[in-house]
DNA sequence: CCAAAATGTTAGTTTTGACTAATAAAGTTT
DNA sequence: AAACTTTATTAGTCAAAACTAACATTTTGG
């Protein structure tokens, strides 16, 4: 139940990525995702291992624990929902802020991401012009 | 002109605050900012002195360089801008928004920041309404 | 003015997370 | 099944950023 460490968010994650549709995955294919040597993927799995996250045998296929699957997923879904609240928000591309998510998917706890995905549910072109502060008709106000 | 780690920009961050009325400060005042070690603060002092953006003399006391203040500037600058963007568009407390900016402030480009602050200078009660998408009188739309 | 306190520096470690080069095992092809 | 290709692992390095313990300098108070 150990934190982990941004870095093996990051790896978790890739795995459960790269093992989309299976329920294992090969090292090469977290590379695809990530991108890492080989050996710092065989350096993390190691830990991952310890931590009881995944199960892999030597030369074989990797796949993740229902402990692991727990936390990939939701650092998946963490992922999700920033980026579609980053893309929307401040209307950037989604390759963007994906790169975005990455980071503060590390960093915001839950209240903060919940938020996000209620934003994200209720936004609209209004919530834009309000946001940006564009004349919107349906209000007489003004930020002055 | 070399882009800073991101521990240096906390550093130079944390300089610049520690200066605040006056243009110099000494470790003890980086130490009170930042919470490490005062030998880690001497060794990303002598960073900072080779990139040029700080001097000081053998135990004396630490400046900015027009350099070194311009970047420390334009990191507060973020700072108190996602800041108050977070603290506004989350509710949450002063305390938590600073940590989170903390964070994010290496992360995020001009582009979003500057949109952060649009969005913090427009702020108001009913952006509040739109965002989170509670009732809102003056529009009949519904997000469906 | 000199001893104690405050402040700053050096040296040496540790941890984390990456890398390259070399090696080993598995899979494929003819 | 031997040779070749693909994939995985090991071993050894490196750099960033932190730490503690020991030492050096400066400041201050009796």
């Amino acid at each position: 139940m150990k934190k982990l460490s941004k870095s093996l968010e990051d790896y978790i994650e890739a795995i459960y990525i790269a093992s989309e549709g299976k329920n294992f995955c090969r090292v090469k294919d977290i590379q695809k995702v990530l991108n890492v040597s080989k050996p710092s993927i065989v350096n993390a799995l190691s830990i991952l291992k310890e931590e009881g996250l995944i199960v892999q045998e030597k030369y074989g296929y990797v796949s993740l624990t229902k402990d692991g699957e727990r936390k990939a997923k939701n650092v998946y879904k963490k992922h999700k929902i920033i980026t579609e609240f980053v893309e929307k928000i401040f209307e950037v591309e989604n390759v963007d802020a994906q790169k975005i998510a990455c980071e503060i998917e590390h960093i915001v706890d839950k209240n903060i991401y919940e938020r996000m995905e209620k934003i994200s549910k209720n936004f609209n072109e209004r919530t834009k012009i309000v946001l940006y502060g564009e004349k919107d008709e349906t209000d007489g106000s003004k930020t002055r």
